[in-house]
DNA sequence: AGGTTAGATGAAGAAAGCTTCAGTTCGGCG
DNA sequence: CGCCGAACTGAAGCTTTCTTCATCTAACCT
C-alpha cells in the first residue's frame, strides 16, 4: 500500500531546489528514470540506428541498468512503442491546437495554418521522425500510427465544419485527402534530401494545393 | 580464445555489402528456382509476416532447399530486397506507362489517368505492399524506394512539361506534390481499413484533389 | 534507530535463426 | 557410356541480445 505523502521529514543531503514543491523522493526517482529511459530510447536510435539499439545500450544511456529498465517496461517492444506513442501524441496534439484555433475561419487561413503547423512539428526533429518511423513496423506502430491519425481527422473535420463557406463535400474526404497530402509530402520531404533552401518553396507550395483543392470544393456543385 | 585477426563473422544478416545474386543461372534449373523464391517470399510474407519469416521457411515454400537460396541471394535482407525491388519497379513501370500515354493532353486528363493508374497498381495486391512496407525499413528500402521514386518523378515531369495549358509552376515541385499526395492518400488507404464501397468515392476525390491543383497551377500568375 | 519497502543492479540463462559446407544428385557433352 | 561441373541438400555451428531474479541500497516511517 502506498501512502501519497508529500512531507519530507528531514531533507538531510538535498541542498538545492528548496524552494519548489518536491514530490516524494521516492516517486521521484522512478518518475525520472522512465522519463530518462524513453529519452535515451531516441538517443541511441538516433546514434546507432534501430539495428543495433539494444535494451543494455538504452539503460546505460539513461543513466540506469538493464534491469531497472525492464521495472518500467514489459520488453524492448513496450519501450519503443511508448517512445513512438509520444512523439505521436506531440504530433497529434499540434495538428488539434489549430484546428481548434482555426475554427470559424476561410478555408484558406484553415489550409495554410494546419499545413504549417504540420509540417513544423515534422521538421523540428525530422531526424526523430524517421527514426521512429522506421521503428514503427517492429512494433505494431500502425495502431498507434492510427490511433493518431484518427484524433487528427475528428479534428480537421469538425474545423472544417465550421468554415465561413460552405464546404460542398463530404468533410471525411476532404480531411483525408488533406491528411493524406501532408502525410505523404512530408514523408518525401523527410527521405530524400531536400535542401534547405528548396524546403521553404514546397512547404509553400504545400499550402497552396491544399487551398486550391479546398477552394475547389467551396466552388464546385453540391455532389450527392 | 579467439584469434584477433579478420574474423569473418557471419553473423544474423549484419553485411552491408553485396547484394546481387551470387551466381547467374546458366542452366534453366536455377532460374526457375530464383523465380521461385522471389514469388515464395512474398507469399511467406503474406502468411506468416515479416517477424516469422525465415530464410528456411521461404526456401521450403519455393520447393528447394536453403542452400539453394543462399546459392542465389548472398542473404535475408538480399533477398527481401529483391523482392522489393521487382514489386517497386512494377508501379514506376505503370506509372511511367501512363506518362508517356499522357503526352500532349489536357492538365485534368493527364491527372485524371495519373491517379487511375498509380491507384490501380497500387491496389491491385494491396496486401502485397503493406507487407513490403512494413519490411523496407529493415532492408534498407528507402534507396530502392528512392529511386523508384526518381524515375517516376522524371516521367510525371516530362508529361507535364507537354501539356496544352502551360503550367505556371515549377514542373519539378508539381511532380513533387502530386507524388506525395498520390503516396500518402494511398497509403492511408491501405493502412486504414477503409470498406470497399467508400474506396471508389476516395479515388474520384483524389482525381478531383489533383485536377484542382493542376488547374489552379495554370490558372496562377507566373511566379518566379 | 530499526524495520520495511520501493527501487536498482548486472551476471547468467535461454532461445532463435542465419549461414555454412561437405557431400550428393542432376544434366549436358564428348 | 562416363565424366565434370552446376545445382542442390540440410544438419550443425555460432553469435547476439533479450529477459530474469537473487541480492543490494537508499528512502521513508514510526
Amino acid at each position: 500500500m502506498k501512502k501519497a505523502s508529500v512531507r519530507r521529514s528531514h531533507l538531510h543531503q538535498t541542498s538545492h531546489a528548496a524552494l519548489e514543491p518536491r514530490k516524494s523522493p521516492v516517486q521521484a526517482r522512478s518518475a525520472a528514470s522512465v522519463d530518462a529511459l524513453l529519452e535515451a530510447t531516441i538517443q541511441v536510435l538516433l546514434r546507432v540506428g534501430k539495428e543495433r539499439l539494444t535494451t543494455t545500450k538504452v539503460a546505460s544511456r539513461a543513466g540506469v541498468s538493464v534491469g531497472t529498465l525492464y521495472q518500467y517496461f514489459p520488453n524492448k517492444r513496450g519501450l519503443l512503442q511508448a517512445a513512438l506513442r509520444r512523439h505521436m501524441e506531440e504530433v497529434a496534439g499540434a495538428v488539434e491546437s489549430v484546428c481548434r484555433n482555426q475554427q470559424g475561419n476561410t478555408l484558406a487561413g484553415m489550409a495554410t495554418a494546419l499545413v504549417g503547423a504540420f509540417l513544423d512539428v515534422k521538421m523540428r526533429d525530422m531526424k526523430t521522425s524517421v527514426a521512429l518511423y522506421s521503428v514503427s513496423s517492429d512494433v505494431d506502430g500502425a495502431k498507434i500510427v492510427q490511433r493518431m491519425s484518427e484524433r487528427m481527422h475528428r479534428a480537421i473535420v469538425a474545423m472544417l465544419a465550421t468554415s465561413r463557406e460552405p464546404l460542398k463535400a463530404d468533410p471525411q474526404v476532404a480531411a483525408t485527402m488533406l491528411q493524406g497530402a501532408m502525410a505523404g509530402v512530408s514523408r518525401r520531404l523527410l527521405e530524400s534530401d531536400v535542401p534547405e533552401n528548396e524546403l521553404d518553396s514546397l512547404r509553400r507550395e504545400l499550402m497552396f494545393f491544399v487551398c486550391a483543392y479546398l477552394e475547389a470544393c467551396a466552388a464546385r456543385t453540391l455532389i450527392s
